[in-house]
This record gives C-alpha cells, sequence and structure tokens, in this order.
RNA sequence: GGGGCUGUAGGGUAGCCUGGUCAUCCUCGCGGCUUCGGGAGCCGUGGACCCCAGUUCAAAUCUGGGCAGCCCCA
C-alpha cells in the first residue's frame, strides 16, 4: 500500500460527515469550549489559543518584514463616525453590535462595536497624513470584531464575536500605489497560507458582492470537504471613497491637496478553521508542524523493573530534541491511550521509547499523517526528527493541495453547473459575457452562487446567455 | 429568510408518548493495588433532569415563554 492510499483510509468519516467530524473534533482536542451561554460566541482553550498564537506569529512576520506597522485601534466607534460611509453603513447596518447605555443612563452618542474597522481608524489616518511623505502608510492589528449573524452559526467560520481579525490598512499617494499594494497584500497572503499548507483559489468577486465602499474585492477561497467554499482572505482597492468621507488629505509634490487612495485586507478565525478542517482525518486534528504547540511527543514504554532506565533514557533524548517543541507523556495510562491522545490532538510526530529501543540503540518513530513507524539509530535522532517534520509539512500541503482540485469542475451548461453543486461536489469554473444582469440570472437559475471571476482568458460563450464569453467564473456555494 | 428536531452528571445516552419506586447504561473524576510495544483489570467512591412561569395531590415527563444547540431548504 503506499503512502498516499494509506492517508485515504484515514479519511472516511472526515469525507462524508464532515460537519459532525468538524464539530466533534474541535471540542475533543480542546480547541475551543463551545459550550459558552451565548449565541456564536466560544471560549478558546489554552491548547487550541497556542495554535492561535502561532498562526498570528506568521501573519505578524510576514506583515512586519514587508513594512507594515502593527497598531491598536479601540474596539468602540461613535455612531457620527461610522455613519458616515454610505455604502458602508448600509452594508453592515443589520450586523451591528450597540452599546447604547453607560450603566442606567443612556448613551448620547451610541457606540457600534467593530465590524471592521475602517470608521475607527480613518478619522485618525485624517489626522496622521499631511503630505506625500507621509505615506505610503501601513497599519495592522490583530483584535476581535463583532458581527450579530443571523444566520446558523459554527465555531471558527460564522462567530458573532470573531477574536482574531488580522486587519490591514494602507492609504497611498498614487492610485498606482495603491493598485501596487493589493497585489503586495496578495503576496503576503500567499505567503501565509502556503506555510500554513492551506489551499486557495484567488478570483475577484462580482461587482455586487465587493465590500461595503471597496472599488473592487480579490478573494482567497478555499473548499471544505463537504464541497462548500470558506473565503478565507479578502483585498480591497478602497480608491478615494472612505478618503473623501473621512477627508484623508495629503499634499502632492506639486503643492496640491489630493485625497489618499487607500487600500484594507484581512483575514478572520476562519483560517484556523481551514488549518484545522482541511489536514484533519478520522482520528482527528493533523498539524503543520509549524504550529503546532507539540511537535514531538514522547510516549516512554514502561516495564516492571525497568521503568527508571527507560526514564533515565527519556531524559536524554528530550535534551537531545531540545530544538523541537517536546512533550514528553509522563502520565500513569497506557502507551495505547496516549497514542489515541495526541493522534486526536494532532502531534505531527511521536517517539517511542522502550527497552527493546534502547537495547538496539534505536527509537521509534510514528508520523501523525501517514501513520508510518519506523527506527532510526539514536545517534541520528535529531536529524531524522528534522526531516520526518519537514516531510510531514510537504506532504500536508500536498495533499490538502490535491484534495482541492479534485473539488474543482469544469462545466459548460447550467444543468452542469447545478447537479454538481448540488451533489456536494464542490465548485465549477465556467464561462461568462460579464453583464451583471446575465450572471445574476444564473446565480438564480442554477441555484448557486458566482463567487469570483479568475484571471483567466476566456473562450466559446457564456453559459448563462451564449453570448461571447468574456470572463472565466467561479461558482459554488460557500458557507 | 423558511421549516424541522433537540436540551437528563465533564462527554455520550435510557426514561418523556401513557405524570407517581432510590432516574438507566457507557464513558469520565477521585483514592488504592497490580499493570504498561495501540484505548488495562479489580475494589471503593463522586457527579445530572437548561431557565422561568403554568396545570396537578404529584412534573425530567404535559402547556406557554426564554436561552442554547443541531439538521434540512431558499
Amino acid at each position: 500500500m503506499t503512502r498516499i492510499e494509506k492517508g485515504e483510509m484515514m479519511r472516511e468519516r472526515w469525507r462524508h460527515s464532515f460537519s459532525e467530524w468538524y464539530n466533534e473534533i474541535i471540542e475533543r482536542a480542546e480547541i475551543l469550549d463551545v459550550r459558552y451561554p451565548v449565541k456564536g460566541v466560544y471560549v478558546w482553550r489554552p491548547y487550541g489559543f497556542k495554535i492561535r498564537a502561532r498562526v498570528v506569529e506568521i501573519i505578524r512576520r510576514i506583515l512586519d518584514s514587508t513594512g507594515h506597522e502593527e497598531a491598536l485601534f479601540p474596539l468602540l466607534i461613535p455612531e457620527h463616525e461610522f455613519a458616515k460611509e454610505a455604502k458602508h453603513i448600509a452594508g453592515f447596518e443589520d450586523e451591528v453590535y450597540w452599546v447604547t447605555h453607560g450603566g442606567l443612563e443612556p448613551l448620547k452618542v451610541k457606540l457600534a462595536l467593530r465590524p471592521t474597522s475602517e470608521t475607527a481608524m480613518y478619522p485618525i489616518f485624517a489626522l496622521w497624513i499631511r503630505s506625500h511623505a507621509d505615506m505610503p502608510l501601513k497599519i495592522y492589528q490583530v483584535v476581535n470584531t463583532f458581527r450579530y449573524e443571523t444566520k446558523h452559526t459554527r465555531p471558527l467560520i460564522r462567530l458573532r464575536e470573531i477574536t482574531t481579525f488580522k486587519e490591514a490598512h494602507t492609504a497611498h499617494a498614487s492610485a498606482e500605489e495603491a493598485e501596487r499594494q493589493v497585489h503586495e497584500a496578495i503576496e503576503c497572503y500567499r505567503r501565509f497560507f502556503d506555510t500554513l499548507g492551506i489551499p486557495y483559489i484567488i478570483s475577484r468577486r462580482p461587482d455586487w458582492d465587493r465590500f461595503p465602499g471597496a472599488e473592487y474585492t480579490i478573494a482567497f477561497d478555499t473548499i471544505f470537504p463537504d464541497g462548500r467554499t470558506l473565503q478565507i482572505a479578502t483585498v480591497h482597492n478602497l480608491g478615494q471613497n472612505f478618503a473623501r468621507t473621512f477627508e484623508i488629505t495629503f499634499e502632492n509634490p506639486q503643492g496640491e491637496q489630493e485625497y489618499a487612495y487607500q487600500t484594507c485586507y484581512g483575514i478572520s478565525d476562519r483560517v484556523i478553521a481551514a488549518l484545522l478542517a482541511l489536514h484533519g482525518d478520522d482520528s482527528g486534528l493533523c498539524l503543520m508542524p509549524e504550529v503546532a504547540p507539540i511537535q514531538v511527543v514522547i510516549v516512554p514504554i514502561w516495564f516492571k523493573g525497568r521503568k527508571e532506565m527507560v526514564d533515565a533514557e527519556m531524559e536524554k533524548l528530550k535534551d537531545e530534541l531540545s530544538d523541537f517543541r517536546v512533550h514528553v507523556d509522563a502520565r500513569d495510562l497506557r502507551p495505547g491511550a496516549k497514542y489515541y491522545d495526541w493522534e486526536l490532538r494532532g502531534v505531527p510526530l511521536r517517539v517511542e521509547l522502550g527497552p527493546r529501543d534502547i537495547e538496539r540503540g534505536e527509537v521509534t518513530l510514528v508520523r501523525r499523517d501517514t501513520g508510518e513507524r519506523f527506527s532510526v539509530p539514536r545517534s541520528e535522532v535529531k536529524e531524522r526528527v528534522g526531516e520526518a517534520l519537514r516531510e510531514i509539512a510537504a506532504n500536508l500541503k500536498e495533499r490538502a493541495w490535491r484534495e482541492m482540485e479534485s473539488r474543482v469542475h469544469e462545466a459548460r451548461s447550467m444543468e452542469e453547473i447545478r447537479s454538481l453543486v448540488v451533489e456536494r461536489k464542490g465548485v465549477v469554473r465556467t464561462a461568462w459575457c460579464g453583464r451583471e444582469e446575465c450572471g445574476k440570472s444564473m446565480e438564480d437559475r442554477a441555484d448557486v452562487d458566482i463567487l469570483g471571476i479568475l484571471d483567466e482568458e476566456a473562450s466559446g460563450s457564456c453559459t448563462g446567455c451564449s453570448a461571447r464569453a468574456e470572463k472565466v467564473v467561479l461558482m459554488g456555494r460557500s458557507y
């Protein structure tokens, strides 16, 4: 049996009862406690929180290295600022939480809990920016945001409190520079998802589905095992829309006042949902070594009369592996119970150490992703563990990409689109004439959304109206 | 947006239709002894009817409301 076949066998329930798998694993692996008594908000447990912290560190590293600076803006936004940009508020008004009282006293100015931070940041950007020399301004923050979701909430996927919104906001002295910033943001996010081994499809959202107040929106989507897509990142070119509203002006080199050109982009908790969901299997999580709180778990195999010898060796082994995040499981449980436990939690590599290994001068390694068990000489353990972790990361990434690509289909008729998506086969690529009216009609007739327009040449005729095709679009059902 | 289902120890459940005994079983927690190369065994022990109101001699069970969760459709 090949490694790939072995891995596939471990994903029956993951693939066919994904929703059930997801809910169960999130809780059993101690990522979140979903029992908090408010709808759509959840508790990060220590193990999940460590994963979250690693994910945040990766995006920080990427943003810091590309000239972004971290800041922190307030959670509360006064109503008069929030309401300034007409399209923006229209897009959010039915999902904003309002603080209306201080104690028993009604507030004179209602305060919104940020659903996103444009209207918190931009009045201040207007104070910070005076000349072209103050730009580019590239600010980001990692914060919680609130949205009164009316649809079915799901842990990390549809939240009322997004706990880990990584939002960046930039301002530039020209439209061209803002356009370049959009591309830089896309490259940053590519690196981020590549590091996490999360596969993605990049597309431009149709005009009727862009961010409220944006000129256009570029989105990253991934595909879950149930065939539904998950938006995992968006990048918006705001043009001068917000700058006009918030009077973000600067003096250009010619000495004239001009409105700033802005972009913003963000990634929510959903990236963690994707990270956990896409790399799992029937035994539980399968964490990328980069974000695993424990990369290597050492399980001692004790026998009567030889426990001290095993423990002594185990201490030495732990020191030898100190370059990695190592945990020694010295609990008074049978080894098998520990194996199941750490597999559920997704520890990428297990090291078993018993009398037999010690006699042979070896240790036993077991890979979480493939289940392979093999012995390595004790003298090479550090190198071999490092090598195994690298292979696991590469395999997880490759497997996730292969899995996602198997859910992308070509369709040439409305019926084909409909049946592929309804049968939960994933998403479809199809040709479109580019007219909004036709696009919306395609969505209605197929009962499937147009997710985005791909950056590809179209050929043939539009699947919706038979006119000449201008675009290739991605259609599917999303979370 | 529409519809359906559910809430009983930390987790999973039986009981509810047809109101009445010490609320069932598995898992789990704690103490102890023996064990340990894929979920250990034995002994002892601990822990629950979502909340508020109503009906009734009597409510986990019936009725209404609230809160929370799950599923399906748009």
